[in-house]
DNA sequence: GTTGAGCCATAGCTTCAAGCTATCAGACTA
DNA sequence: TAGTCTGATAGCTTGAAGCTATGGCTCAAC
């Protein structure tokens, strides 16, 4: 017995073939020749005893085992890659490309500060930039299209681990004459009856500013949907009505001399959570975590209402399963079938 | 460049010092010399570019890059066993060990009749059973100690999937000369006032019942708590009051001449879904799916209100990751890329 | 202080798995 | 029917990974 086991080189060539379709062009994007990758995959089909592939010098099909099985491979070969990832990013903290999206109502704000900072502090880190809502960061952070997510917490997502940075209240803004503004210490109440300008639909601010608009029992206005906070923040000053923006924001959006004023809430004050978001699996909490701090340390900590929160260590995220493979292959309505 | 990938023997090497924190057991207990492995070590940590292991010659440790990374090294090589699982069991479908834990108000009623049956259909496989409370059999899947668990769903469970069996109504069990005896078609209202008899907490069919209780406005009669449904339904027949058991169990604990009735409930009764659950990740979905199959064949249709379900083909268990690695590379679809 | 035992690292040899080139055999096309 | 494309096979070559032998270090016992 004592059947041997895969190799990765076994598994390589299945995946080649599987991306490919094609023996020859397979193994010319592993860099081996032909017959070796042709004996590989034989190879791997004799140590599990059962047909991957399915060859006829027209086509080349998987067989549906072969289809799970590549799943599987691909899943050995990724973890892999993550082990080096984990080694480079443990040697060097923080370097190489990062993919980081950012939602659109805390970008502007935020990316202003940290990218210099991070640039002088960190030359070695690239930072690759990409704006989006929520669920679309989300998206390509499972894809694997990014590393990491820079958004409101908590979203709950599976295979998602979240890394919180700061809580950032959310502010009245109000035109420089009305009555509300400058006021401190508002109830949320005092919103009741109020119509607030908010953001357009799939914005996760519009939903977190609609909860308050619930609770204070204020409406939306809602024949005027911005598109971003700068937008909405001109229409105030336009006198076309009052909206709430983040905290981190208000720098940013409401200077001298535009007519605008702002009013902050009494304690607790509506608020929320922004962090970072990655894979459960990613091999660089480490990086996540120094940047984080880096993050925290470029907050526009003048700007009241806005606060650093966290820094759990690092090991605190931690995934139970390996994971990896799962699930059944096709075809499985076969009636017992006896020998 | 071109770093050096590790290989699955480094892997394995350095998961085996780390189980064994010494060199020379490790070595041993994967069958090379103590220097293959060293030098295996030593070359992990040179294509790694860190150090794994602290090495005194009085004690060997990790360092926490090194705990991380043998993590990660065991998901490599458990994802790999599950590979040759999967070959395995697409070759000789349903044979070898399954480890399937039963929750004890099924396992007297099911398996009297699996058993026998199994042992003609499908000789090859081998049920080692093990008897117990629906979180202590979640908590054995998921530690591994178990393949498979036979329990009423759903438990949602992450990293646990399901397939449904049979649904089975609640019957009530009274005394012969009870007023309700015989009965069927009663409303679950007509409980109500009644005292029922119920398991011991931790069985999860308790739970079910003390729902049925609380529809209807019935109590517990809790001073009286069963150990099993066999002592529940003795007590009924020594006058102490009613009960409610699964159908599946009627047949041999309401038998002729003990005294003992049962009544059925108007459609739709309240009932239970008993069903298979299993990791997410195992190898041998199409053998669960098999051995479903088999159970369903074995139930106890004579007896009314078992209602077999299901058979969802087996690619309806899907993940929609490939986990383990998730990392941002890792085989995508590159295009053929060359020199 | 010396010596022996235990442990991991190093040196140098050996071997076999995995790679390569050259060629074959089948299938579709012109 | 000849040509072209495909994957499989044959036979050679080589280096990675295994082994044995040995070295060097640390600790404990006397």
């Amino acid at each position: 017995m004592a059947q041997p086991q895969p190799t990765l080189a076994q598994l390589r060539a299945l995946v080649g073939v599987a991306d490919h379709r094609h023996f020859g062009r397979a193994a010319a994007s592993l860099h081996v020749s032909q017959p070796t990758l042709s004996s590989a995959v034989a190879a791997l089909e004799r140590t599990l005893g059962i047909q991957l592939v399915e060859r006829t010098t027209r086509s080349v099909l998987l067989t549906p085992v072969g289809e799970e099985i590549v799943r599987r491979a691909r899943g050995v070969l990724g973890a892999l890659d993550d082990i080096t990832q984990l080694a480079v990013s443990a040697r060097e903290p923080l370097t190489g490309d990062i993919r980081l999206g950012v939602i659109p109502t805390v970008a502007p704000y935020l990316l202003p500060r940290l990218l210099p900072s991070l640039r002088a502090r960190r030359p070695e880190a690239r930072l690759r930039l990409r704006e989006a809502q929520t669920h679309a960061l989300l998206e390509e952070l499972r894809g694997g299209a990014l590393d990491l997510a820079l958004l409101a917490l908590p979203n709950d997502e599976p295979g998602v681990a979240e890394l919180p940075l700061y809580d950032e209240d959310f502010v009245l803004v109000t035109p420089a004459d009305h009555p509300m503004a400058g006021g401190s210490g508002l109830p949320v109440g005092a919103l009741g009856g109020q119509e607030l300008l908010l953001l357009e639909d799939g914005h996760c601010f519009r939903a977190q500013a609609l909860d308050v608009c619930r609770e204070a029992g204020a409406r939306e206005r809602s024949a005027l949907r911005g598109a971003s906070l700068s937008t909405i923040v001109q229409m105030v000053a336009g006198g076309l009505g009052l909206t709430l923006v983040p905290a981190a924001a208000v720098g940013v959006e409401v200077g001298e001399g535009r007519g605008l004023a702002t009013a902050t809430f009494r304690d607790p004050a509506p608020r929320r959570r922004i962090g970072l978001a990655f894979r459960t699996t990613s091999a660089r909490v480490a990086d996540w975590n120094l940047l984080a701090a880096e993050i925290r340390a470029t907050l526009p900590v003048t700007e009241l209402r806005v606060t650093p929160v966290g820094d759990p260590p690092a090991t605190a995220i931690r995934r139970d399963l390996p994971a990896v493979g799962a699930g059944g292959q096709a075809g499985s309505g076969e009636p017992p079938d006896e020998a």
